[in-house]
RNA sequence: GGCGGCAUAGCCAAGUGGUAAGGCAAAGGUCUGCAAAACCUUUAUACCUCGGUUCAAAUCCGAGUGCCGCCUCCA
């Protein structure tokens, strides 16, 4: 762990980590990929954007001035597809899942970008770009399609860590007669019958996917970014033809710290289509509040690949819940202290200082943004804070230096939030909410309340074994009742 | 076949040279008519195996085993 306050991020191209020192001052130009829209968005999804999200907000929150673009592939051969299944137009595909995916990413709390372009949007600085790129020899036009020249540049595979002759030999792409190499790829398709088609240099055609990045990148940020990002899955062989594009074309490097998340597996495979075990986005708010699922993916460090279940979004609920309880016994302690029932007293005495907590968090984030690291500190905080307002809560007094360091948690929780985006709700209402979910069970709210003012009848008249039965039978039903000085709730469980 | 990653308690998961964070679960305690909830406390002495380097290794090096990913669209 660095402990000289500066943030590292660990750069795929340098396989390690590096001290992070942007282009210029404090301005940090971010470029992500976004998704191809054409379907729902999956937990994969969720994972990326959530990562990507976390970085952004810590960047802010250290200072920098972020300028981020997400993008949206808005034309691709699966888009077209789902049209001509659907017998719709493509922009109407395109339309509608980026749609869904504001909503989406909305209802995780993922922050807007600054720029989300789409591919549509800049055709003519794809084509732009693609000139420069034949004018200096880099790519070559056949029959209406253009392809990229990877012979012509020489780091080709410095990102992915491969070389043109390992991944010839390897390669499992059928042999395209119009290539001059197997490795080349499209920068520009010759539009096909019934296809969206732009008027270019080479006759009516559309884009490839991997130009629209650097065609967005460039339009939005500049020659040369900070940081670009994405799913470990693009770094081959999408980010590689960006770099080999790019720097072809400027002939500047493209961009400084390359950052990739790991993968969301489902029983320790990767999730897919075409293995059917893929998860939407849609499907998991229906089960799990949005702060369950970011906390479920900011429990794994964003590098590791991440073993999808619904145990771990469980565990991740009931430490959520943890985190609220804690403040929700703070809010009413403080007002326990606000109308006198608890004693402050101003002997001095040693107490914890957030400082350390503080510290050790920001070491934590600006180790790799390590998030399982940072919330231990968190949770570490959280065992003080309960602790504290128990022993008080016991003798009726509270200690002056105490009752400041738990200002100042509490104070500090609330930034360390808005970074991790997570306890955002009202306390009390997320753990009734959280708690109670009555369409699983045959009995009405009135009925379950009918029961329970019964049995605190019968408890008054100390008649227990009968209070003791409708208990039982409650519980039976899946109702769990709860007892507390202020009355009786209840929750449903499975 | 080539390249790369991972292997830490019942489960999940940090830690990458100085003697094992945290979460969930479990057990004990406080509270309660009893429970539940909440909170507190406790919970790894072979960190996959074998060998090596070092005063010191989960951490570095070598070999092996197992799992996974990339080399095809993919977050």
């Amino acid at each position: 762990m660095n402990k000289n306050n500066k943030l590292y991020i660990y750069n795929t191209i340098a396989s390690s980590k590096e001290l992070f020192k942007p282009i210029e001052g404090n301005r940090v130009l971010m470029y992500v990929c976004g998704i191809t829209a054409y379907d729902l968005s999956h937990i994969g999804h969720a994972r990326a954007y959530i990562t990507f999200d976390i970085i952004y907000r810590y960047l802010k929150r250290l200072g920098y001035d972020v300028i981020y673009v997400r993008n949206f592939t808005d034309i691709d051969d699966k888009i077209i597809k789902r049209a001509n299944e659907e017998n719709t137009a493509v922009s109407s595909i395109s339309a509608k899942y980026i749609d869904e995916y504001h909503k989406d990413m909305n209802a995780l709390s993922v922050l807007p970008p600054t720029y989300e372009p789409r591919a549509t949007e800049t055709i003519k600085e794809m084509i732009d770009l693609i000139k420069g790129l034949i004018d200096k020899g880099h790519a070559y036009e056949k029959d209406g399609d253009v392809f990229f020249r990877v012979n012509s540049y020489k780091g080709y595979g410095k990102l992915s860590h491969k070389n043109i002759g390992e991944l010839l030999a390897g390669a499992r792409i059928p042999l395209n007669e119009e290539k001059e190499n197997l490795l080349d790829f499209a920068l520009w398709k010759r539009s096909k019958q019934g296809e969206p088609s732009w008027d270019s240099p080479w006759g009516k055609g559309r884009p490839g996917w991997h130009i629209e990045c650097s065609a967005m990148s460039m339009k939005f940020l500049g020659e040369t970014i900070d940081i670009h990002g994405g799913g470990s899955d693009l770094i081959f062989p999408h980010h590689e033809n960006e770099i080999a594009q790019s720097e072809s074309y400027t002939g500047k490097k493209f961009v400084n710290y390359w950052i990739h998340n790991g993968f969301v597996n489902i029983n320790n495979e990767k999730m897919s289509k075409s293995l059917k075990n893929f998860i939407t986005v849609r499907d998991l708010l229906e089960r799990y509040h949005p702060e369950v699922i970011r906390l479920f993916f900011m429990f794994t460090h964003y590098r590791s690949f991440i073993d999808f279940s619904f145990e771990g979004l469980e565990s991740a609920k009931h430490s959520l819940m943890r985190l609220y309880q804690a403040i929700n016994l703070y809010k009413g302690f403080k007002d326990k202290v606000d109308k006198g029932n608890i004693k402050i007293n101003y002997l001095n005495r040693e107490t914890e200082e957030i400082k350390d907590f503080n510290n050790d968090f920001y070491d934590a984030m600006n180790d790799d943004f390590n998030t399982p690291s940072a919330l231990s500190v968190i949770f570490n905080l959280v065992r003080k804070i309960n602790k504290i307002i128990n022993d008080s809560l016991l003798s009726g007094f509270i200690n002056h230096n105490d009752l400041n360091f738990l200002d100042e948690a509490l104070l500090f929780i609330s930034l360390v939030s808005d970074i991790f985006g997570i306890l955002k709700a009202n306390p009390e209402l997320f753990i009734e909410t959280n708690l109670k979910d009555i369409s699983k069970i045959s009995l009405t709210e009135e009925e379950i309340q009918a029961f329970i003012e019964k049995r605190n009848m019968l408890r008054q008249k100390r008649e227990y074994k009968m209070a003791d039965e409708i208990r039982n039978m409650l519980l039976e039903k899946g109702v769990l009742l709860e007892d507390s000085n202020y009355g009786t709730t209840f929750k449903i469980i499975n």
